[in-house]
DNA sequence: CTTGGAGCGATTT
DNA sequence: TAAATCGCT
């Protein structure tokens, strides 16, 4: 936003880009004292090729060691390379000790003046007051003046180098005599660093971010450097334009390339209207501006990152090629995650609102670059849930395929907020409906029939996802309110929200229940009801438990849990931290469990009430119901949206059959709607393209993949998704899109057909890489390295992915045999194979390995298969930097 | 395996 | 609003 503002009369500024030098490789010879004067580079895995470098000390550079570079490459050019690894937690790279360190960093440079942290390595100082008031004090003689500051670089000025401190005390500009007193200040503040924290840094004084950050990466290590405002043109007529702040991607290439400019001098001398026909007119105007040396992006007051997030990438067969994989990644990365929001909560007091997963993958073993989506959901704390939401969302973006290769995961909690804004009462966005009264019931805590073998963390709903509820919608066109009422009413009388707008009104029939709703502010309390809220502010489950059921929640400091509550009713609240895992045996046990679950956030927002109660209220205390609104009831939050609970694919694709009841169920009793119109946003080219099909209660919303179209005319109409992403896309006839992407048959499926007549066969099979074979210029030799075949079914389908894995991105490329594929050819016993062999393997043919031993497993030792199959998760899993490589 | 991996912030749609 | 993309360390 910054680089399309300016201002032609903005303040002259002093600003500074500070930047540690080579700073990993610092933080590893602080650690580890041996290592400094010494040739250093911080590396990530090393197993692989030496490991990726990521920085690299100053005596290593000097010897030709370059970053992007690996280990091993290092290591030809400084054979005496220290090499350190960063440190791994949870099965990935942690760069805790960096962060912290980057922390201590900023603490000691935000003394002068506002600091903004720019990265884990650099920050910006507006330095323009403290430079102001230092201008009357800069010493006369130069030898007054400190060691650092008198080693400054000016540039533009002629003998460079020798008299630089002769320069700083000389100044009659006021615009240099501000930039002079500035680089006092920031040698002060190098020299504290040098001191505080054991660290040297480098550092650009200027007028602006643009300029000082070009300056500080001009002379380095441990030195400062100056531009005046003179200096700009003939610094800029050599440099480089992608030297440019910004420049150094796509947009800078494309004025390389369009306008042919090769300097930051040629881009000065394109006139404004040429820049903005090309690049708008903002962008244009910003380019305008930053090539004359103008930038009036301002310096944040930020010392704290916005967002914390961790990822990590599984290349090529190390992609996650089945669920529980995928699951105890998203765990992995749950666990720093969580770990992280809890430091931050204790040092700053901060909370993130925003869960984000992202995930990227292909749908085929193809080279082509993979598909990367995100999915985002409001966050609760705490490592089950955030596993539980994190992976929901990462499952609805995988439900849809048949077979999946995910190469990249991570989870980032954003909007990070310092005190918890929404402290009003939850009834402050709520009116009572007028006349309504309700009976309570009983209500049964929805259980569904799948409970016993979920996964850790996972909410156990029913299979139906909405808390037993199916419901209908209809337009409503006379009250702009909304209402639930019906059997299930529970509570002392209803509410519903405080009407906000005309939008999405309606009526919804849901099970014996009708509800209006309507949208509200409630949403946003919601939202931030997961995260921290006011002492005593309590959620409970009124809605469907009734009278005395409803549990009590000390939210503010998170000293009661959902344990505490359950203990508190004087129940055994067995499984306090993993909810949905208890066994189905006892009902009653787990409908508690399931009220917990509520509680705790989840169902709070898909569930079906939510209560408020006094600060001095006690479990058992009877308490109004409050009605959601139809977006939160159905499960606006992804995460936990048991709709793709219902249609995980999971068992199916370990076990193979028998997980398809719920979907059918799901599809029967989803209900029509009359008068209703709706559009995924964005997506009617999808609805038009005459791959819809039809929506069932297990399909998936909201991702491009239906559409809604009104059923008595035929209009389609933009600007529903509301409805879109609510009621109507649970209840409405919507059509689902088929498989747009022409997915490979599930190798497993084959398997199974092709194993199930006979298979006491004892084989050998062999795995060839196409393109490898077709690089050297000639035909396959498949056949003639296979021993013997296993199955004619199993054979082909493996040479079938043998050649998507080593296919060309592009199909259409007939010029050439394509660089890909590793060249290999693997070669074992399917039965007898050992664990190191299959650890060097695909991923997805190590799957269907492993599930070709468990189909022999259970048909000779059924009992022994569960066990097998454990020790196969187990396997699969591990890291790849934990296996051996050859 | 291949735009080295992990992780930020900002803008655009 | 959510999601994708870009630029960068
Ligand atoms: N692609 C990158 C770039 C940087 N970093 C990390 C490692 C660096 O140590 C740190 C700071 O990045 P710099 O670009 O500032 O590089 P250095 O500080 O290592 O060296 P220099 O002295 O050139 O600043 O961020 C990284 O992980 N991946
Ligand atoms: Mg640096």
């Amino acid at each position: 936003m910054a680089r399309y503002q300016f201002s032609d009369h903005a303040e002259l500024r002093a600003v500074s880009h500070i930047d540690m030098d080579c700073f990993y490789v610092q933080v590893e010879q602080r650690r580890n004292p041996e290592l400094k004067g010494k040739p250093t580079a911080v590396v990530q895995y090393n197993p692989w090729k030496g490991g990726g470098l990521i920085a690299v000390g100053y005596e290593a550079r000097a010897r030709g060691v370059k970053k992007q570079m690996r280990g091993d490459d290092a290591r030809e050019h400084c054979p005496d390379i220290n090499l350190v690894t960063v440190p791994t937690a949870h099965g990935k790279a942690d760069l805790t000790i960096y962060r912290e360190a980057g922390a201590e960093v900023v603490s000691i440079l935000s003394r002068k003046g506002r600091c903004e942290r720019a990265s884990i390595d650099e920050v910006y100082l507006d330095l323009t007051e403290a430079a102001k008031e230092r201008m009357a004090h800069v010493p006369t003689n130069r030898d007054d003046l400190h060691a650092e500051a008198q080693k400054s670089h000016v540039l533009g000025v002629t003998p460079n180098v020798s008299d630089a401190s002769s320069w700083l005390v000389s100044r009659t500009e006021y615009s240099e005599q501000l930039l002079a007193a500035a680089a006092l200040i920031v040698a002060e503040l190098r020299e504290a660093v040098r001191m505080e924290a054991r660290f040297s840094c480098s550092a650009g004084v200027a007028h602006n971010k643009m300029l000082a950050k070009l300056a500080s990466n001009m002379h380095k290590p441990a030195q400062q450097t100056l531009v005046p405002l003179a200096a700009v043109p003939g610094l800029f007529e050599e440099l480089p334009l992608k030297k440019l702040r910004q420049l150094g991607g796509k947009l800078g290439a494309s004025l390389e390339n369009q306008l042919g400019l090769n300097t930051a001098g040629d881009l000065m001398r394109v006139p404004l209207e040429r820049l903005q026909d090309m690049h708008g007119k903002n962008v244009g105007m910003w380019l305008f501006r930053i090539s004359r040396g103008l930038d009036d992006d301002p310096v944040n007051d930020r010392v704290l990152p916005k967002s914390h997030g961790c990822s990590k990438t599984f290349p090529g067969r190390n992609a996650l090629a089945d669920l529980p994989a995928v699951r105890h990644w998203v765990r992995q990365l749950a666990l720093e995650l969580d770990q992280r929001l809890e430091t931050d909560a204790e040092q700053n007091g901060r909370f993130a609102r925003l869960l984000v997963a992202s995930v990227s993958y292909h749908t085929e073993p193809t080279l082509a670059s993979p598909h990367g989506v995100s999915k985002s959901c409001p966050i609760a704390y705490g490592v089950d849930r955030i596993t539980a939401d994190a992976f929901g969302l990462v499952r609805r973006v995988l439900s849809d395929c048949q077979a999946f290769y995910v190469t990249s995961m991570g989870l980032s909690a954003t909007n990070l907020q310092a005190t918890p804004e929404k402290t009003a009462s939850i009834t402050t966005f709520l009116r009572k409906v007028p006349g309504k009264q309700s009976a309570a019931s009983d209500g049964g805590a929805p259980t569904g029939s799948e409970t016993t073998d979920r996964g850790e963390g996972e909410t156990a709903l029913d299979e139906e996802g909405n808390g037993g509820l199916r419901g209908q919608v209809a337009a409503d066109e006379k009250e702009g309110t909304a209402q639930i009422e019906g059997e299930r009413g529970g509570g002392s009388g209803e509410y519903a929200e405080t009407s906000t707008g005309g939008e999405a009104r309606r009526k919804t029939e849901v099970g014996a229940r009708k509800v209006k709703r309507q949208r509200s502010p409630l949403r946003d309390w919601l939202a931030a009801a997961s995260g921290p809220r006011p002492a005593s502010k309590v959620i409970s489950t009124g809605g469907s438990e009734g009278k005395g059921k409803g549990l009590e929640r000390e939210v503010l400091a998170g000293t009661a849990t959902q344990s505490d509550a359950l203990k508190a009713e004087g129940r055994a609240a067995s499984e306090p931290a993993e909810c949905g895992r208890t066994g189905a045996d006892d009902p009653a046990l787990q409908s508690e469990e399931l009220r917990g679950d509520e509680i705790d956030g989840q169902h709070a927002l898909e569930g079906v009430s939510c209560v408020e109660r006094g600060p001095d209220s006690t479990v058992g205390e009877e308490c109004e119901d409050v009605q959601l609104t139809l977006e939160e009831w159905i499960g606006d939050r992804g995460g936990t949206d048991s709709r793709s609970a219902a249609a995980d694919p999971e068992h199916a694709s370990c076990e193979g059959r028998g997980r398809t009841s719920e979907n059918e169920k799901g599809a029967a009793s989803s209900a029509e709607v009359a008068g209703v119109t709706a559009e995924p946003t964005g997506l009617s080219d999808l609805a038009k393209s005459g791959h819809a099909d039809r929506l069932d209660l297990g399909g998936e919303l909201g991702e491009g993949n239906v559409a809604i179209e009104d059923r008595n005319n035929g209009e389609e109409k933009a600007d529903s998704g509301f409805e879109w992403k609510g009621a109507l896309a649970e209840t409405a006839t919507a059509r689902q899109v088929r498989n747009r992407v022409e997915a490979p048959k599930s190798l497993e499926a084959l398997w199974q057909k092709a194993a199930v007549p006979k298979t006491d066969v004892q084989s050998e099979r062999t795995v060839e890489d196409q393109a490898g074979a077709s690089r050297e210029g000639r035909r396959s030799t498949q056949s003639k390295t296979r021993k013997r075949s296993l199955d004619g079914h199993v054979a082909d389908a493996k040479e079938k992915l043998q050649k998507l894995w080593s296919k060309a991105p592009s199909a259409k490329d007939e010029t050439g045999p394509a660089e890909v594929g590793s060249g290999i050819t693997y070669e074992f016993d399917w039965q007898e194979v050992d664990q190191s062999t299959l650890d060097e393997l695909p991923l997805a043919i190590q799957a269907e390995i492993r599930a070709a031993q468990r189909l022999q497993m259970q048909r000779q030792q059924p009992k022994a298969a569960k066990k097998l199959e454990k020790a196969q998760h187990a396997q699969s899993i591990k890291p790849f930097f934990q296996r051996k490589s050859r």
